[in-house]
DNA sequence: AATCGTTCCTGATAGC
DNA sequence: TGCTATCAGGAACGAT
């Protein structure tokens, strides 16, 4: 599942192949995956253009056109983006296919569709955007901003991690490896935390994420960089996946638990 | 305002 | 063997 460092890799390795480049084609093989708009729209939208930034925000991936389009693409579970030099066919998950004068060709790629594309006119304020929260590896995420934001709030504080409007771009596996790191139960209320576990948290936030975009993220299972290549972070995974196994920290068993229909590893002794 | 539950989707796996 | 049931989860949206 892709998160800041997976997203990130991504946009690393399509940055320098894309930018620039002259789009002659794009082709909707799935309209299902277009957000705000229709098929030929989207179409007769890209093509002409040239592809003048390949950014990052959270999760989101933002392509900015030179006449001032935008398109914003979030994953999901199992979107993806693979780059070739050379036209491919596209398979059986491809929904999406950008051609570019050079011949070099971008699929859009997610099996089980939760991924979606929308494209946003010049000048017009992307919602989904201005209500996330800071990045997380960015100067405006500090120990006191993440202690205002929760106040008297009364969530878990892997909740509070996986919230997108109060930190941009943790998803699920490195909310856990998160905690783990600084020691912080998963459970702990985040009007309980004390000013040193924020400070802890923001400083564990900033290791494993930039650890993990170094390792060009982390592949469980589907995740693929834009050359289709693994990440490599899996190898340094210290609780998620790894329940009834032992901790590396203290030997004891790692649990897991559900917070918010979704899993949680954390081993009950250190943290 | 804050929090919770539901929906989307399909490949892998378990159980009968 | 072949079938069905269950599980994985990010964000949007509706309900409380």
């Amino acid at each position: 599942m892709p998160e800041l460092p997976e997203v990130e890799s991504i946009v690393r390795g399509l940055r320098p192949r894309i930018t620039d480049k002259v789009i002659e084609k794009a082709d909707v093989l799935e309209p299902r995956v277009l957000q705000n708009t229709i098929v030929s729209e989207f179409e007769s939208a890209l093509v002409g253009q040239s592809v003048s930034k390949v950014k990052r925000r959270g999760k989101f991936m933002v392509f900015v056109l030179n006449n001032g389009f935008r398109l914003i693409t979030h994953l999901r579970m199992t979107g993806n983006y693979r780059y070739f030099s050379y036209k491919q066919i596209p398979g059986k998950h491809t929904h999406v296919t950008i051609d570019f004068e050079d011949g070099a060709q971008l699929h859009y790629k997610d099996q089980r569709r939760f991924g979606r594309l929308a494209l946003y006119k010049p000048d017009i304020k992307i919602e989904t955007l201005e209500k996330l929260g800071p990045e997380p590896l960015g100067p405006d995420f500090s120990p006191r901003y993440l202690q205002n934001k929760s106040g008297q709030r009364k969530i878990s504080v892997k909740q509070l991690l996986l919230d997108q409007s109060v930190i941009a771009g943790i998803g699920n596996i490195y909310a856990s490896e998160i905690l783990f790191d600084c020691a912080v139960s998963p459970f702990t209320p985040v009007n309980q935390l004390k000013t040193a576990d924020f400070k802890r948290l923001v400083e564990s936030a900033r290791k494993i994420l930039n650890k993990a975009v170094k390792c060009l993220g982390t592949t469980f299972s589907d995740y693929r960089t834009s050359d289709g290549e693994k990440g490599g972070f899996q190898e340094c995974l210290q609780v998620y996946g790894r329940a009834g196994r032992t901790c590396f920290r203290c030997g004891g068993p790692v649990k897991r638990a559900v917070q918010g229909q979704r899993a949680t590893f954390y081993c009950p002794r250190c943290q």
